[in-house]
DNA sequence: GTCTATATTCGGATAGAC
DNA sequence: GTCTATCCGAATATAGAC
């Protein structure tokens, strides 16, 4: 189970970005046809004799860059992962921490509601068997701490207001994927529903 | 596609009740069977064989129950939209209406919580080419019209208003479920979420 | 309604040559 | 890395007798 982050790096040296470069670029792209393939039958019914032929070789050669058909779904989790880091690591942190936090969960609506697949792949289990390797989980790990960076700047900062947190968000991104994919009309919430929270972080604060 | 329901409702006479009164135990018995399997292996993964096993007939029995793979899923979907209507009816509404949402969000929180793979055929889309059929939806249509009542009794009767409350739900359902499948962590943020959602609609009041 | 038998298709995966 | 050839298993679904 876990071999399966050995085709992500085939050589315990640090020469491997070298030595296979065509390879990572060809196994991008297969990784990129992957997305297209489960957006158009579903990312439970991806074949790998589609995926080969999409990509113009023949269906054991895709074994040279995964070693197995979950082990796909794990690079293409992965990508998907390096996607939501990049994207909120490009965002220029607004002034105030609050609107930025705004901003954050309007994006984060957005992306979701972009990819229907990728957000089923990234935050629903609905693979069975799957399970995302160490490796996979990397930039997922950068993500949440680039987060925890942000909601502590404005204020965020008990656990269980954390949680509050990701569930404004996951709800958010969930009905707007759910109910009307494409559009905004959960997105335009955000701004809403995060100054409630900030208003209910405020009055906690004076009650005692 | 749409001849789905058709098991469900084999004659369009009156006597379907009476007539099929084996054919419809037997049924509940393999959907039953079939959530077990769910649980077991993946919904997606769920295999007639194994379903026609564990109910002690062979396979191609089973087409005389349900005409599909799809049709199964969608017998499946009606049933447990049955299970959160049913609920939702036997709660004895408490006397103060928010304290009724309050309590009512921490029941749908448990629903999806207490069944996985529930959750997963009811709100998310993870099986290809599975669309519920409109009778599979008919429970669905008046759990909506139920919540409506309660939710206008509390004062949440705008649509935007509705569309948060359905996020909020939404929300702490999934983080539920994904992160603490069988605790309560996000079931006892529910009063928290819920009363800074009427502390939001009571501010708004007072704005203009 | 249930059975046997079978069709059919498709899936992922492996062996071994080039 | 890519190929051909093939395996093997599993899946849904159908035909037709009882």
């Amino acid at each position: 189970m876990s071999d399966r982050l050995t085709s992500t790096t085939p050589q315990p040296t640090e020469t491997t970005d070298r030595r296979g470069e065509r390879h990572q670029a060809k196994r991008a792209r297969i990784i990129a046809n992957a997305w297209k393939l489960a957006h158009r039958d579903g990312l439970a019914a991806l074949s790998l004799r589609d995926l080969a032929d999409s990509v113009g070789i023949r269906q054991p050669s895709l074994y040279a860059y995964f070693d197995s058909k979950l082990g796909l779904y794990d690079a293409m989790f992965q990508d998907g992962q390096e996607q939501l880091l990049a994207r909120s690591r490009t965002r220029v942190p607004l002034r105030d921490p609050r609107d930025e936090i705004v901003a954050i969960v309007e994006d984060l609506v957005r992306f979701s509601s972009e990819d229907i697949v990728r957000h089923q792949l990234l935050f629903q289990r609905t693979i069975p068997g799957f399970e995302a390797s160490e490796a996979a989980m990397a930039p997922s790990h950068q993500f949440v701490e680039l987060m925890a960076e942000r909601l502590q700047a404005a204020g965020i900062t008990g656990p269980s207001e954390v949680d509050v947190f990701s569930a404004l968000v996951s709800g958010l991104a969930h009905q707007q994927v759910a109910n009307d994919p494409g559009g905004d009309r959960w997105v335009v919430l955000a701004r809403r529903v995060v100054q409630a929270l900030f208003a209910d972080i405020d009055r906690e604060g004076e009650r005692p």
